[in-house]
DNA sequence: GATATTATCTCGCCGAGCGAGATAATAGAG
DNA sequence: CTCTATTATCTCGCTCGGCGAGATAATATC
């Protein structure tokens, strides 16, 4: 509990990152009829996207720490609201494989984009060993965040 | 849209773990019989009680993005759950001020206590400029995310 | 072909959070 | 010093996200 050095404070600062970033994704939601767990499961598609995973809703619900219930629920609402269209899969046609439409990812880049870049400008003048101190400090807070104890 | 460099590589790092770290807390939180919100307003109120700041209901709930009622609720929560007290503020008998209970500390240095440590660790490792880096980083993403449009 | 397994969906319920309005304390105008 | 406006919190009724349980449909196993 002794809050010594610097250290602490870099930690304090990650945090407030997450929870600001946190609030921004509610704001996105209710501004665009969402939900926080529709952004995020948004977010979850987009990333397995860009991984080359195929996105099936048990997946998704995985992902989301969702129940079958709720899994289904939000996928009908990003579907109704026309963010996510839904396709069987041919080879297992129990699953049912999930893909985002182009103008969500817009919707995300019209909210996010300045702040990316924003975040992005900063880490252009930084030199190597810079960005790769940040990159070495994100993946051990990363692997600290992951590990299941 | 056009993914260059690694920069984005480490916004994504960055949102890895803004994502994971709120699936821990949500962990915290059911494994204590809470709700995310709840945790996050524990967090919220410990903050400010680091900053010296008065920590009162509508504070709280302007932290949170809740409305009066909602807040009620959250604090009615805590309370029942002895994680939190309230108190009127005896210079503005309309406001309550809150003050967290010590074993809630406790029970959240149990649960993050070793998460922040390995993060913690790998600091230590960093040179001046090293730390610098990541700070100025962090910061900057602070700044880009509290931005208001 | 009968059965077990897997992937998703439906139904009924609980409770978090919202809007509207009540209550109580303080601040200001006259 | 009283009457009104403002501020801080709480109460009530409601909506809807998420859960548990169980149904349905496709695949795998024997």
């Amino acid at each position: 509990m002794s809050e010594q050095g610097s250290e602490m404070e870099i930690v304090h600062l990650l945090r407030k990152v997450t929870v600001e970033f946190g609030l921004r994704q509610a704001e996105f939601a209710s501004r665009h009829g969402m939900h926080p767990t529709d952004v995020r499961a948004l977010i979850c598609l987009l990333d397995a996207e860009r991984a080359g995973t195929d996105a099936t809703a048990g997946w998704l619900g995985a992902q989301l720490g969702l129940n079958s219930a709720g899994t289904t629920a939000v996928i009908d609402r990003l579907e109704r609201l026309g963010h996510l269209t839904r396709g069987r899969d041919p080879r297992d046609r129990r699953r049912v494989l999930l893909a985002v439409d182009p103008r969500a990812v817009e919707l995300g880049w019209a909210f996010f984009g300045p702040l990316i870049e924003n975040t992005v400008t900063v880490l252009r003048d930084f030199d190597e060993s810079e960005t790769a101190a940040v990159r070495r400090f994100l993946s051990a807070a990363h692997r600290a965040v992951t590990a299941i104890p």
